[in-house]
DNA sequence: TCACCTTACACCTTTGAAGGGG
DNA sequence: ACCCCTTCAAAGGTGTAAGGTG
């Protein structure tokens, strides 16, 4: 078993200054998308940021929570969230590290989760935070309830989709621009494996209150099940250590605590814990103010169809090798988003790069769209109509009201031989590419293809 | 035996309805 | 009729512990 450090080690990727700059917030043509709550998503990244999956599906913690700006105020725009995962690995946990436990497992279903607001003008979204404290992560491949479907012990970072369009339906025509922030990259978990990631979630999520130290459930503590198996025993030992190592009366600080927050940051960072260690300092180090060609280096627009200008070349977003460190592979992956100029789509003029075959209603003030070649997003969002009518989560596996000239199945997820990738790219991720510009002549074809073809390999 | 998953549970926050007062 | 505030109960989000599964 070869550990994330290893491997890590082992990986020839670009430098790491080439993702210093991932900042809270970056710029993609006019519109910037930041974090919030950077400082929490640090804390957890740090240490190895876990989230729970359940089959009722749970919410995540952090919980994304971002900010908008650039829009145009009065167009109306969807925001939508879909996981990514980091690489092609399943990991384990192992004392105190996460290791390469073996391949990653067939993607479960493409979801895709809708904020609940969308559509919404661009002022709306702008003057005020987003919060996506509803979006729940299910490990139930067969959920119906549209929660986003992960696989446990797999990594994954959460991908946000701005996309200007009226509703769910004209998206297929619409320009959208994705964000990713390195900070938030998780593993799933069906249980939590590091003790220090479920004392963070304790001290910060104000629903886990019951479990702080000081909290009033120390008789409940003490008295239930006063002995445990010798497995319990095993993380109860690590738990005691962890507490003495950092818990002390008034240690436990509140959700918006800056001050106290900060003290357990440096906690963390003292210990050196991290499982993503060389991860975190590249990520802490974007504390500094970075310019905005950095900020670029994380987002990407897309166009679907990708007019002839957007030609990006994803090898190394998805194209991990198996000899790669997943962890750094991921990095790499990251850099995809990255600092190519190339790479990054020049953000088409609003007036009139886009364009809506079918308008479901009419635009007050939007802009016109005029489109040079037909866009279809069937592949984009594949939706039912109670689906769209209640904005939320979007199953790609559901047929689309748009997509009747296609069987449903383009969901599951062409395989290799079905779609051969481009050559630049690896067949675990060719319909990334198609995804990411290539040219499709026809409306047919491109609803053939997922947005998220993460999820289509 | 082990790693991982599922479930029930107690504790807690959040949410929204109901009621009262101005 | 409307608005604001308080109260309260229900709903639902937490991690834990124990048992289940392969």
């Amino acid at each position: 078993m070869q550990s994330i450090r290893e491997l890590k080690s082992n990986f020839s990727g670009p430098p790491p200054t080439a993702i210093t700059g991932a900042p809270d917030a970056y710029l993609q043509g006019n519109i910037r998308m930041t974090l919030e709550d950077p400082n929490l998503w640090r804390t957890f990244h740090e240490i190895g940021t876990e989230m729970i999956i359940t089959k009722p599906g749970r919410r995540m913690f952090p919980h994304c929570k971002v900010s908008l700006s650039g829009l145009i105020p009065c167009a109306k725009y969807i925001l939508l969230v879909d996981m990514v995962p980091e690489d092609a690995f399943r990991y384990k946990w192992n004392k105190d590290k996460w290791e390469v436990a073996g391949k990653a497992e067939p993607q479960p279903p493409c979801r895709t989760y809708v904020h609940p607001d969308s559509p919404a003008p661009g002022s709306h979204w702008m003057k005020q935070s987003i919060s996506f404290l509803k979006l729940k992560l299910t490990n139930n491949t067969l959920d119906q309830h549209g929660h986003i479907i992960l696989h446990s012990m797999h990594r994954y970072h959460p991908r946000f989709h701005v996309v200007q369009a009226d509703d769910l339906f004209s998206v297929r025509w619409s320009v959208f621009q994705m964000f990713t922030f390195p900070e938030t990259s998780f593993t799933a978990v069906t249980a939590y494996q590091n003790t220090k990631i479920t004392k963070l979630k304790i001290d910060h999520n104000p629903f886990a209150k019951g479990f702080r130290d000081e909290g009033t459930n120390k008789k409940r503590r003490a008295n239930k099940h006063p002995t445990c198996s010798d497995k319990r025993e095993k993380r109860t030992e690590i738990s005691n250590n962890d507490s003495k190592q950092d818990s002390s009366p008034g240690d436990c600080f509140s959700y918006d605590g800056d001050d106290q927050s900060k003290r357990k940051e440096e906690d963390v960072k003292e210990e050196r814990y991290s499982p993503w260690g060389a991860e975190r300092e590249q990520i802490m180090r974007t504390d500094s103010p970075v310019c905005v060609d950095a900020r670029d280096m994380y987002s990407n627009e897309q166009l679907v169809p990708a007019p002839a200008s957007f030609q990006a070349c994803r090898v190394q977003e998805y194209g991990k090798s198996p000899s790669s460190s997943p962890s750094s592979v991921s990095r790499s992956g990251r850099n995809s988003f990255g600092p190519r100029a190339p790479d990054v789509a020049t953000v088409p003029d609003h007036q009139s790069s886009k364009s809506r075959v079918h308008e479901a209603g009419p635009s007050h003030c939007a802009p016109q769209h005029h489109l040079p070649g037909p866009q279809d997003y069937t592949g984009v969002l594949n939706m039912t109509m109670s689906q769209a009518s209640k904005p939320g989560v979007i199953g790609h596996h559901i047929y689309s009201p748009y997509g009747s000239e296609q069987p449903l199945g383009q969901w599951g997820g062409p395989g290799p031989a079905q779609y051969p990738p481009p050559p630049h790219l690896t067949a675990d991720y060719s319909s990334q590419a198609v995804h990411h510009g290539y040219h499709h002549g026809n409306v047919a074809e491109w609803s053939q293809y997922p947005l998220f073809s993460y999820s289509c390999w």
